[in-house]
DNA sequence: TAGGCAATTTATAACGTTATAACCCGAGCA
DNA sequence: TGCTCGGGTTATAACGTTATAAATTGCCTA
């Protein structure tokens, strides 16, 4: 696709011949292409897709001309015709949108879309509706060529509606379902084992974690990591019951400050998202305790801010850019109709 | 407008009448509509549009068969016919995505537009390019009926380009061209000027305010607003150079770390971001400083996660998502044909 | 020289919508 | 009776693009 980001060429001011056309210039189409190489507007068309059946040296003549009025197709007139929209929506949920979640995302998703002709819709999705229903409105209503989304649960609806319409989607995270279908993950459970191994090397005995919450695949994941870890070590452990990585910070500062006063207190703490982290830190600090002396924590990063926090902690990197990056890679792909799901798939090594 | 989001419609599995129509259900259109109430497709369009000329009860015919099937108009094709892309851009720039800033910003936008026919697409503006591209773009090719977008300069080529296209905007932050223009704005000069305040008051006599890139217009109300406090009170003063708020956390730590390892070092600082915050936080706290006792520090807070950072600072509030809400308002107004600019201006208090 | 074939180009129709102008029909009036 | 008037409805065309089928041309073969 020879044209689809405009240089910034100049609109010449009188284009056109001498037709009496009223604005002083429109909006090149087709048909202006048309008039000014003498072919018809077919041809044009054809020309401008490079199609082979058109001699070379027209389609180069019709190139330049194109370029010259500073043509660009227009989108509703293709999407009108051929049925694509051109368009990527992404579903994001308002929790993403805390800290940075969603944007390292859409940063790293506008990266590999760019020189496309698709455009990144946003498709809020509002907490007081069914998860699913963004997601069936797309697809009735052809509102877009391929769905993006995150917080992927073990059985999924929008995965199983989407596999059964056969329409392109690519998530972050995995389900448990039969079917397999393009994802790009973290592995969490590799996450939480490895964060737990730090722990109890440096001396922890009793080790709290705190999970997503319990819908997600994810939570099973860490839940899993964590598990296997300290059954390995044969340390004590806990886990968070009544907050999750979702919880509010006061929430989670106050829970973890109840558990800190407590006799048995944990020494390690692991936390799979950067506002909990935060608030654990505040928890111990509050009461007085040290971070890296009184407790240890490993929090995963997925943003530049434990760089600058005090007492630095041991984090552990999750690169939500390239997790975008990724999944529109995946997505195109897939729309380009690559189908075995195995190219479609990716989890990101911790 | 009366349908915009569908229902969860059951799709009629024989609607239509004894038509050979191939496929078992096909996506409604105002044709469906028209046959299923034997009408011309051109009295169904002006029913489903509450067009007075058409009899009231054949509206409300055509609007309860409509619900029926579960019609949506096609926008591509509205798009074609009308001009209107029912689209909203927002511009924006890779340094607006940290920390979630333009997150929060995109949650109040979409908030708003819940329940227009709006969409919101990103567009994103690449550092390598002219940051009018984007906008020249959207409007040459009609990409969109209306444009936001922030960070804005004093004699910003964004609106001098779309005023005198005639484009609606709004964007974030105001200019110093003659032409009055839609804006949302935070009071910045406010913000510094309590804050130096705040921190005079607290005892602090030489202050360091770290500010936003100079081509920006907050600067120079974060500027403005700071001088007036430090000599209004007559303390020592200083304004980073070298940095501001979009330099790297890192290079934001080093160069206060210097400053505060000098002889005559600051007692106070202030922050306009979150980001640049911590750094000082890391600073003063790796030198053996501390906060609140040693130097003293003001931020601007944009998110929960100073409620979390200890040891607490003082900071002041701009709510962006409320930033966001008005933007997405104030435009909706503009493409509605509200022109006076006064009613399409916002300054939100400190 | 007619027929056929390949290489190009073109005409036509269609996607679903809406603006414009035309149509129909019964009521009211001269 | 013929006329206008106006409420209600409809036919037509157009937005810009592309898929399909058709047409044109030159050239080679029978």
């Amino acid at each position: 696709m020879p044209l689809d980001d405009a240089e910034d060429a100049h609109q010449p001011n009188a284009a056109g011949s001498s037709t009496s056309n009223p604005g002083p210039n429109r909006k090149p189409t087709l048909k202006t292409i048309a008039e000014l190489t003498g072919l018809a507007v077919t041809t044009v068309s054809r020309a401008l897709g490079d199609d082979p059946l058109i001699a070379r040296e027209t389609r180069q003549r019709v190139q330049a001309a194109a370029a010259k009025v500073g043509y660009l197709p227009d989108r509703a007139a293709q999407r009108l015709r051929t049925g694509r929209t051109n368009v990527i929506s992404l579903v994001l949920d308002p929790h993403e949108e805390i800290l940075g979640y969603g944007t390292s995302m859409i940063r790293g998703m506008t990266a590999t879309l760019r020189g496309t002709p698709y455009h990144l819709v946003i498709t809020p999705h509002f907490s007081d509706t069914p998860q699913i229903d963004p997601v069936r409105h797309i697809v009735r209503n052809r509102m877009a060529d391929g769905i993006l989304f995150s917080r992927t649960e073990p059985s999924d609806e929008r995965v199983k509606f989407l596999l059964e319409a056969g329409f392109p989607f690519v998530c972050h995270g995995r389900t448990e379902l039969a079917t397999p279908h393009p994802y790009v993950d973290y592995d969490n459970y590799r996450f939480t084992y490895e964060a737990a191994k730090k722990l109890i090397a440096s001396g922890c005995r009793r080790l709290f974690i705190i999970l997503p919450p319990e819908r997600f695949t994810f939570h099973h994941h860490m839940r899993h990591g964590f598990m296997t870890a300290v059954r390995e070590e044969g340390v004590g452990f806990e886990i968070a019951e009544g907050i999750t990585l979702d919880s509010k910070a006061d929430t989670v500062r106050n829970h973890v400050a109840a558990r800190l006063a407590d006799g048995d207190r944990p020494d390690g703490f692991i936390c799979g998202g950067e506002v909990s982290a935060m608030a654990v830190m505040s928890a111990t600090h509050d009461l007085g305790l040290e971070i890296g002396r009184d407790v240890r924590l490993v929090a995963k990063q997925t943003s530049g801010l434990f760089d600058q926090v005090r007492p630095q902690i041991e984090t552990i990197y999750e690169d939500l850019s390239e997790a975008g990056r990724l999944m529109a890679g995946l997505l195109l792909k897939r729309m380009a109709g690559v189908t075995p799901v195995g190219e479609l798939q990716a989890v990101l090594e911790v």
